[in-house]
DNA sequence: GCCTAAGTAAACCGATCTGTTTCCTTTATC
DNA sequence: GATAAAGGAAACAGATCGGTTTACTTAGGC
């Protein structure tokens, strides 16, 4: 099929609300109606608000990783130019139309209790850009790869919530300019 | 007075409140128990559940600013040193009972348009952390003080999103080592 | 002692929330 | 063409939302 299937459409435009207007201001109705689907059909597809809200991270989760991915190593050859990429691939998403901040960051400030399963996904999400980055850190031959990737990934962090609350995308070079200076460091 | 306002303590209490839940899932009906004023005197005192947002951002806002510059000075004697007593200082804020990120940036996720007052709160706390930062640059002689800067706050939010998110207070670590480097190439 | 200001508790308002149900229509399959 | 699954529109349920109002109590100043 190539038609997204009718669930796949319901997550798609909760992504989109969710991402803009956060999880408990964006309702049921609202979805329903964006998605020009009825209650019944909603409900028929999700148990519940939180299990469609556990629906959409866990799918924007795999997408956005994947063309992440695809982005930083269409703009980098080398595991050195891809770490150094990561931040131009993040400056062309904080320039996105449909920039609102990180999700998973998003998320995480409305639901404090961290054994809640959104946390789980949000630490998870964040753990595998993690990995991604410590692999390109070892294929880098960098000194200490894990300590490279623990700075890579908070200056990732960074970038993102900069532009999300400056509303420019600065950020980015100022993080990759950082990135820069620690790889000199490292290798 | 000692004794705190009336008002003042209203909008304690919702500080806490919307820390740990989040600004729309917090209603008014649970400030006001929590509080432990009637809903007639909250409503004396703010004319709306907005305007409550608002003034606590506010007073929040003045006294984190107040509260952690002291702590910095007080960890650190030199403009360098106080430069990576950020760093310590965001620890012991991470490691705190009520740490549930920063406020500013979790307001952003629930209100996305830039022209709410909100928005204006949250952006002028990050300008007034960016502008104690670049103080400290300048009396540390950097050669680029601005850069640095916007360096060194990218690195305060990295830790800030990294410690809410892995709930452990180790990116204040990895965010001091990369200051360091920073410090050591802008001297 | 009186009056005013500010407080309380609780009822109340209309709107919205998540979620269910009813009734009717569409659609696809055999 | 009958049947069964799925969807649509809308009413409905009970709870909660932000916010107002009412009736009563408290406290302080003159």
């Amino acid at each position: 099929m190539a038609r997204p299937s009718r669930r796949d459409h319901i997550i798609d435009v909760a992504i989109v609300l969710f991402c803009e207007h956060g999880f408990h201001a964006t309702g049921v109705d609202k979805i329903m109606r964006t998605a020009q689907v009825s209650k019944k059909t909603l409900y028929n597809h999700f148990r519940s608000k939180d299990e469609l809200i556990l629906a959409a991270l866990q799918l924007y989760d795999g997408r956005f990783r994947n063309n992440f991915m695809k982005d930083v190593e269409a703009l980098g050859a080398t595991p050195q130019a891809r770490l150094l990429a990561i931040f131009d691939a993040a400056e062309t998403w904080f320039n996105s139309q449909n920039f609102f901040g990180c999700m998973f960051v998003n998320v995480v400030g409305e639901y404090s209790d961290p054994t809640l399963p959104m946390r789980a996904i949000s630490r998870n999400f964040k753990q595998m850009i993690h990995r991604y980055i410590l692999e390109l850190c070892e294929k880098s031959d960098a000194k200490n790869p894990e300590i490279l990737a623990d700075e890579m990934a908070l200056l990732f962090e960074g970038a993102i919530v900069t532009a999300q609350i400056s509303g420019t995308a600065a950020g980015a070079k100022t993080a990759k300019a950082i990135a820069k200076q620690l790889l000199a460091n490292h290798l």
